[in-house]
Formats: C-alpha cells, sequence, structure tokens
DNA sequence: GGGGAAGTTTACGTTAACGTAAAGTGGCCT
DNA sequence: AGGCCACTTTACGTTAACGTAAACTTCCCC
C-alpha cells in the first residue's frame, strides 16, 4: 500500500493526538497550508510531514517560530547565495543547539542514575531495619 | 581555592544570565529557598545546583515544575516505601522522556544533514551556471 | 426531513514564565 | 550629608500556545 496523498483534519488530529484547534492554529500561524475542498480544509504528505515535525520540536522545546525555521530548511526555496549562506549559518545554530541538548540529556541521564541508586538505598535500609 | 559556600542574587544572574527577577521568581515557585541575612538573600551552593538544573531544564523544554520534580528527585526526603515507589516511577519515566528526546534530536541532526546537503548542491550548481 | 457527526468561523479566556515600573531600604564612599 | 549601588516588595503588563464556547454549514443516514 503506498502512502495517502491527502488527509483530513480529525484524521491527523487523531493520529498525532492533538487537537483540530491546535492543527488550525497552526495554519494562522503559517506553519501549514492545507488547500480547500469547499470550504473544508485537505492536508497534503508534506503538510503532515511538517506536522510532524512541529510536534517533534515541541518536545525539544522548540517554539513554533523556530520550527517554522526548521520546515522551511526544507522547502526547496529558488535561492541566491545570499540566502543559502543564511541557510547554511542557521543549519549550523541549530546544530549547535542540538549538541546542547544532547549533552543536557547525557547530564540528566546521569543524575537520574544516581537519584535511582539513592533510593534503592534508601529502600535497601529501611528493608534491613524492619526484619 | 575551594567552593565558595554562599551568594548574592546579582552575581548568580551574572554568573548564569539571567535575571534577578528570575531568580525571584523561582523562588515564588517554590524552586530555590534562599536563607535571609536581613532582607538580603543569601543561596546556597544547594540553590545554585537546583538554579543550574532548572536552566538545564529549560533548554530541555522542561517546565518549571517538572524541573521542581526533578530538584525533588535530589532532595533525600526521610521516605517511606510509598514515597520511594512513587520517585522510582518518576526517576523510570523521566528516563523514557529522555530517550524520546534522544531520538528526536537523532532524528533532526539527519534532517539537517540533508537540508545541509541540497543546500550545498544548490550553491554548487549556482557556480556553475555562471562561469 | 430530522438529526447526528465532522467540518467551519469568530471571539473571548487561560496559563506559564517572566518583564517592567515604582517606591522603598541599607550600606559604603567621599 | 549626599549620592550611588545593589538589594527589596508590590503590582500590573506581556507573549506564546493553545482552550473553550457559540453559532453556522454540509453531508450522510434512516
Amino acid at each position: 500500500m503506498t502512502l495517502k496523498q491527502s488527509y483530513g483534519i480529525g484524521e491527523l488530529a487523531r493520529e498525532f493526538d492533538v487537537t483540530t484547534r491546535t492543527i488550525r492554529f497552526y495554519e494562522d500561524q503559517g506553519l501549514l497550508t492545507p488547500r480547500r475542498r469547499g470550504q473544508t480544509r485537505i492536508y497534503s504528505p508534506a503538510d503532515r510531514v511538517a506536522l510532524k515535525l512541529i510536534l517533534r520540536g515541541k518536545r525539544l522545546g522548540f517554539s513554533l517560530a523556530e520550527s517554522g525555521d526548521l520546515i522551511r530548511l526544507y522547502q526547496p526555496t529558488g535561492d541566491n547565495r545570499q540566502q543559502l549562506g543564511a541557510l547554511l549559518e542557521k543549519i549550523d545554530e541549530k546544530r549547535t543547539q542540538l549538541q546542547q541538548q544532547l549533552v543536557d540529556i547525557q547530564i540528566m541521564q546521569q543524575d537520574l542514575d544516581a537519584a535511582e541508586e539513592r533510593a534503592r538505598q534508601a529502600l535497601k535500609e529501611l528493608e534491613e531495619s524492619d526484619v
């Protein structure tokens, strides 16, 4: 089975577990650009990918504006050297940010390990004092 | 030189590049608990660590409430089995979340790689068409 | 043809995380 | 004494990211 090439708003809402209000809001912010059949919104696979990107961004604490940037990194825009240069810079910024987040995650994971260890130790001591 | 054992609010603000308003706000939220000398706040190394944790959390999109949870994972509270059980669960939740974020970061990094590749390709074509 | 179900627009409401301004206190310097 | 910091409290303002409610249309079903 090949990919669907269009989606309804409710369909996307269910798939990604967001409300239709949220999806319309993203459109308002210029992050999604569904076409219309009558007055009903029809979403393309590209819209679906964009939505996925937004939600992934959210999990990493990105603002909608930042996710908008990311989405635009994908749109093959008829670009001149200026814009391509700026693009490469933006990519580099994001990469730096992601690197920092990686470090943050690693530290937090170690912290969690330590916290778990202490909790287990405390449990153990409870056991022993209570034979 | 051994660690300082107390800090002023401005000092912390400078070190972590936040405003004093922000630091006081965190106290309001119960995330910091400085003692007082007169009416002036004096921060302990533990407060400083907590602040660091909060800001790290922010970089990963954690809410202040979530960072509050993390901070509490560190406070050796006189715990009973119930609480320790809940603690271990919380730790596990956070671990799962961090794992998801790791995956998200990896995907984004690949996306950035692809975007950079396309940008470089576009640049190259511009060069060639413009001998 | 009446009534859901799913879509739409419009608009006001809400929460988190601070910003910003005003007015006061305490110390230190010259 | 005057002045300048750095600190304090109080309080109202602001922005992002939706939630919630009301009042339509459209389509489908029986």
